[in-house]
DNA sequence: TATTGTTATACTCTATAACTATA
DNA sequence: TATAGTTATAGAGTATAACAATA
């Protein structure tokens, strides 16, 4: 296990050559788990292709526009990374004209950080993606399943926290 | 997103810091999807602790496991990473004595890997883990839901490759 | 003194391309 | 010529620590 039970950022994916055996794993929540979620991954970014951001940039955009004038520092903090991690990132995402950095009238120490119209519409557009995904998601689920497969989830989710 | 439907080997957590919005992705099975494998992964680590290698090392350990003799070539197909990404790796395990290496005979360019007693050790200790992890995601999927949560993580996985 | 954001530095994982030694 | 493995180099993502400006 490895990739087994690995979290992912570039994980590649498990591959299965001809004649190459994996061991008794098939039969493991974990490792499956792990399989459909790369598998998942593996087609939103095949479904976005060109107009894709990074995810880290994309998780940007995101937190950004449900969050306007946020700093930072909570936006590292939302993000789980480094404040120093966003510096770069940010004089990117600002470089293309897709957020908007302005100092914070309240503390000169911080700014704010909002989405341009650009951004907006960039995020809209891999909303889009992500929204076509999940349908495709949720045809294999099974309409009937879905319920049941999300509380399953989130089960998870909870129980491991 | 980005995070949100990204894949994972160092993949940061996911924080919802207080009065941080999300926007509307609870809803998404991609994203639960992935917030499920985040958390399955985070606690995996946290109960191998020391005992731990990295993800990367425990899928070359399983690999060698499953498949002795194996060629590097081989591996690196299996692992889904370059075969130049395995030298540097392999030089790890042969040190901490996890892993041989003998020049096949058949073809004096390839090596023909196998695990050591430790190396089997090794695994052995990290697969109780991973079955230790499973019974617990068991008791949180339900016995009577396993089977139909598997079917279609599995449908997830076929239905997108 | 403490905090916001930046910079310097370093570590990990990955890839491509050029190299060697065999085939 | 082609393949197995190595080396050199580079890029992305992350982290810690020290720093300047402001609080």
């Amino acid at each position: 296990m490895s990739q087994l039970y690995a979290e992912t950022d570039h994980a590649p994916t498990l591959a299965k050559p001809d004649g190459v055996r994996l061991g008794a794993l098939d039969e493991f929540v974990g490792f499956t788990l792990r399989l459909a979620q790369e598998a998942s991954f593996a087609a939103f970014a095949r479904r976005t292709g060109e107009a894709s951001l990074r995810p880290g940039r994309f998780a940007i955009l995101v937190l950004i526009d449900a969050n306007p004038g946020i700093s930072q520092t909570e936006l590292s903090a939302a993000a789980g990374r480094d404040k120093s991690t966003l510096t770069p990132a940010l004089a990117d995402l600002e470089r293309r004209g897709l957020v908007e950095r302005r100092r914070a009238p309240s503390d000169r120490r911080s700014y704010a950080l909002t989405l341009t119209d650009a951004g907006r519409e960039v995020l809209r557009t891999l909303s889009e993606h992500a929204a076509a995904h999940d349908r495709q998601l949720d045809a294999l689920v099974g309409e009937e399943n879905k319920a049941a497969f999300l509380a399953t989830l989130r089960r998870i989710v909870a129980g491991l926290s």
